[in-house]
DNA sequence: TCGCGTTATGTAAGCGTTTACATTTCTATT
DNA sequence: AATAGAAATGTAAACGCTTACATAACGCGA
């Protein structure tokens, strides 16, 4: 049976108040009580009961985090850096791994709110439903605790985004292919998150200014969770229709080693015949031969501003209801401008 | 402010008592009564205070996750089963990342077991240290709570293990090798960890059962945490320095897309004049072309059989102290046999 | 030595549940 | 109609902590 405070008062020959008041460390203690209660607590390892804390307090110092799948690079890196922000500010965090289903997503959403956490990080832009019905989890959330998302927006009371412009990123990815003289441009996506249309979007930003007849023809959308190999074949499948391409820009890294891949088969050469670029500058961007050029989003600048606006918020000060930063592209063997 | 337990209790017109009991299923209570509260707790949107029944029962219902990091991919994949298995079973998980030093480990345990979380599990093989010393954190918190390892083993009373027999799945990879007429095997690792250990021992047996002379010159020792490019390079290096090799078995599938790539560099094909094989059988397989082939650890296998093992614990069963599964090749195009 | 203002410590209520035990309300049997 | 026994519901204590408020101890000047 774990000690508690009032054990520990008992050895100290004072009272729970007193030793309560050494663990929280504001009130006024003598000095000699309270070295005798700290040797107390030292000796017996006391560590107080987190939930009985939670109770009094109305706050357990825990942030919830919902990810559809930690186990994807991406969030699984996002995830991680969270975490490491939220530690170094003295929060605990609760993870919940959601899938993709929006009906599970505000399952877990409650499950995780009957923590009583202080907050929610939704981490992908995937949270963010096309429809107004697969938003109203967010709205539900939000009248309980704050709500903050990683890489994706949306306007509501109690709602903070941090995110990358993915928009832009890409229309200027985009735009330093065309400077480099390649027109014929496959643009390669799959899901069908808020932010794989922001990037989309930005695409068509850079062809229309450019003005690039017919580009829209080059669009390429990948069945969702299909295998690196499967993404490879439907490319060829692509070539093979008639479809001409000298730059593959993918909406995330995976899909660009899929890219890769289909050049290595086809006997393409990378970059002097095709020309890649990625999206994340993951840890995959190593993995494949040439290393790939790929847009980094900087999801330790997002997530170090996300704590720092999610401690603020939690503080009671005022924050920005959105921080948008920029990405920029990291060049590396798949291409060569 | 969220409604309590006595809110719902006075909309209903009974006693908080009832109301617990709908909550909680066991105790008889009349059908209407019941659907009366049940109403009410939908349409209030109810979810009762996970802290305070934490108080009541002793038991928070939520397991306690410690990894060193993770964005590694097997680590995340093992936390993200585990997860699922959890959430399964009616558990919550508190995921913490400790990094690999061992003093933050003990320091982040002891900061976890605060929570009052029912049980640790320790994920990945990075957790137990080749000394007394190291260990012993393992030991005061198994004074406390039960403790899980994935992937490791550790003989010590409510302590528990559930892990891959990573030496004989490694003699048997080895020896597929050996059985179509490679002997110049090139041994690839990097981590020194528990599990690392098991590996070469593993290799040690076989080349020692096949009797192949000098085997041992051919173990390469790639420095912790470089990247794939310095491994490739460190396997060119070594290769330059007069070793011959025509099979790569690696301690990980990450070393095993450097040696693909160490290949592609050097124009060697795969696997024809040279075959590779990884470990774990991740998703990092299908990254390179050929596909990789690989050692499966039967990840889902062990996480819900550490699952099963804890659920049993927790609720006083006898329980095996260590459950070993045996890995299996999984044949794919970087080996032709 | 007295009394006053600090400073240190103690007392007890409250946080939202669960549950043993007590009480009330039914049902069925006589 | 009375009553035993079962079924449904209520009462109140307990879980381990924080903190407002009450009280005690101390130091200091007159």
């Amino acid at each position: 049976m774990p000690l508690t405070i009032y054990d520990i008062s008992k050895k100290a020959n004072v009272s729970i108040a007193t030793v309560s008041r050494v663990l929280n460390g504001s009130d006024s203690v003598k000095e000699s009580t309270k070295k005798k209660i700290l040797d107390i607590i030292e000796e017996y390892e006391y560590t107080p009961n987190a939930s009985a804390r939670a109770m009094s307090l109305r706050s357990l110092r825990t942030i919830g985090i919902l990810c559809a799948d930690s186990s994807d690079v991406f969030l699984a890196k996002a995830v991680y850096l969270l975490q490491q922000e939220l530690q170094s500010n003295g929060y605990e965090s609760l993870l919940c791994c959601t899938g993709y289903n929006f009906d599970k997503k505000k399952n877990y959403m409650n499950l995780i709110l009957s923590k009583k956490v202080d907050a929610l990080i939704l981490v992908g832009s995937n949270f963010i439903g096309s429809t107004e019905e697969e938003n109203s989890y967010i709205r539900d959330g939000s009248a309980k605790v704050p709500i903050m998302l990683l890489n994706a927006s949306f306007d509501y009371p109690n709602v903070y985004s941090t995110l990358c412009d993915d928009a832009s990123s890409m229309t200027e990815a985009a735009e330093e292919m065309l400077r480099a003289g390649i027109r014929d441009i496959l643009y390669l996506y799959s899901a069908d998150s808020y932010s794989s249309k922001k990037k989309l979007s930005g695409f068509h930003t850079a062809m229309k200014r450019n003005e690039i007849p017919g580009y829209e023809d080059l669009i390429l959308h990948a069945e969702e969770s299909s295998s690196v190999e499967e993404i490879a074949a439907a490319i060829a499948d692509f070539e093979a229709k008639g479809h001409t391409f000298h730059g593959i820009l993918a909406a995330d890294d995976t899909l660009a080693i899929a890219a890769v891949k289909y050049a290595h088969k086809k006997g393409r050469s990378i970059p002097d015949d095709l020309s890649v670029i990625g999206y994340n500058n993951s840890m995959l961007t190593e993995f494949c031969t040439p290393e790939l050029t790929s847009i980094d989003s900087h999801l330790e600048t997002l997530t170090h501003q996300l704590v720092t606006t999610l401690i603020g918020v939690l503080s009671g000060q005022e924050m920005p209801k959105k921080s948008l930063f920029s990405g920029n592209l990291v060049k590396r063997g798949t291409t060569n401008f």
